[in-house]
DNA sequence: AGAGATAATGAGAATCATTATCGCTGACTG
DNA sequence: CAGTCAGCGATAATGATTCTCATTATCTCT
């Protein structure tokens, strides 16, 4: 369980000349069992340290900042004041989010629904990278609807 | 010229109980001089600063979360470290943005592309309220296209 | 005009997220 | 067994934003 991620991981680590240590295992562990969700900085390192009570903030940031730029790793901003991380698949960055206002809790649109919007774009000289696509409203849940 | 965004204000100011002082007219006046831009805290309170030298920058943060509440300026969010200002009409922020991760640059889309999208979110019974896209890439300058 | 009530301001401190610095340790190299 | 060095934790520093508080401007009612 896991084993493709952390072996991805343990991949990509090598390429770019990095090594495996507990400390980046421990941030890797929390990221993969936490799958889906979208997770501050914070929340991770509370989570991290409940298994490595030793472990600094600082270690935190900088393994979520290697694993971002390894490509295994999406760090996202939803319009607060801080970043939010998820862990996932390589191609994952290509979806969208829905974000209710009330309760704060993001959930995903699998699919990508943009691919003829980015073929108009690039039709104007604007070569496109990527893109982030949340949507603001209120979840099924906080309106009562079941 | 401009006067009709700046009645607009003074209509909602008095709506909210608010008034208008030299301090928020001076904002104002750079935020409108300065439409279709997207501006940073900093770079409002710098022109600002310029015009009101004795200005300080809580009453500048303070003017933008003021106007951004009577709904005339949007704070975005563009996966920076800080938000950005937009002045205009109410119903702007429906529109879209393309930043160039190159020059840093950011233009608008004027369409707003999502209809069949949201409505497609809103049969899962999630109630859209706004949604903010933007998508990254390099422009036709930064791209040697002419 | 004067007095009091209240809103707004400017300076600076505080806060929050994030990043940089630095001395240390521990794993590999030769 | 040194020597090197990536990675570490603690902590200081930073940048953006917000808060606090004493002062000032504005408004209202005499
Ligand atoms: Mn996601
Ligand atoms: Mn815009
Ligand atoms: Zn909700
Ligand atoms: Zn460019």
């Amino acid at each position: 369980m896991g084993e493709m991620a952390v072996n991805r991981v343990l991949e990509r680590l090598q390429q770019a000349n990095c090594k495996m240590t507990p400390q980046r295992m421990a941030v890797l562990q929390v990221l993969e069992e936490n799958q889906g969700r979208h997770l501050t900085a914070e929340q991770i390192f509370l989570m991290v340290k409940h298994r490595m009570p030793l472990i600094g903030m600082a270690t935190v940031y900088r393994t979520l900042e290697l694993f971002a730029g390894l490509g295994v790793l999406n760090k996202a901003s939803f319009d607060e004041a801080r970043f939010r991380y998820e862990f996932g698949e390589e191609d994952r960055h290509r979806h969208h989010h829905l974000m209710c206002v009330e309760c704060g809790e993001i959930a995903e649109l699998e699919e990508d629904l943009l691919h003829s919007l980015e073929r108009q774009v690039e039709e104007s000289g604007f070569q496109v990278l990527d893109h982030a696509l949340v949507i603001y409203g209120r979840c099924a849940r906080c309106r009562g609807l079941a």
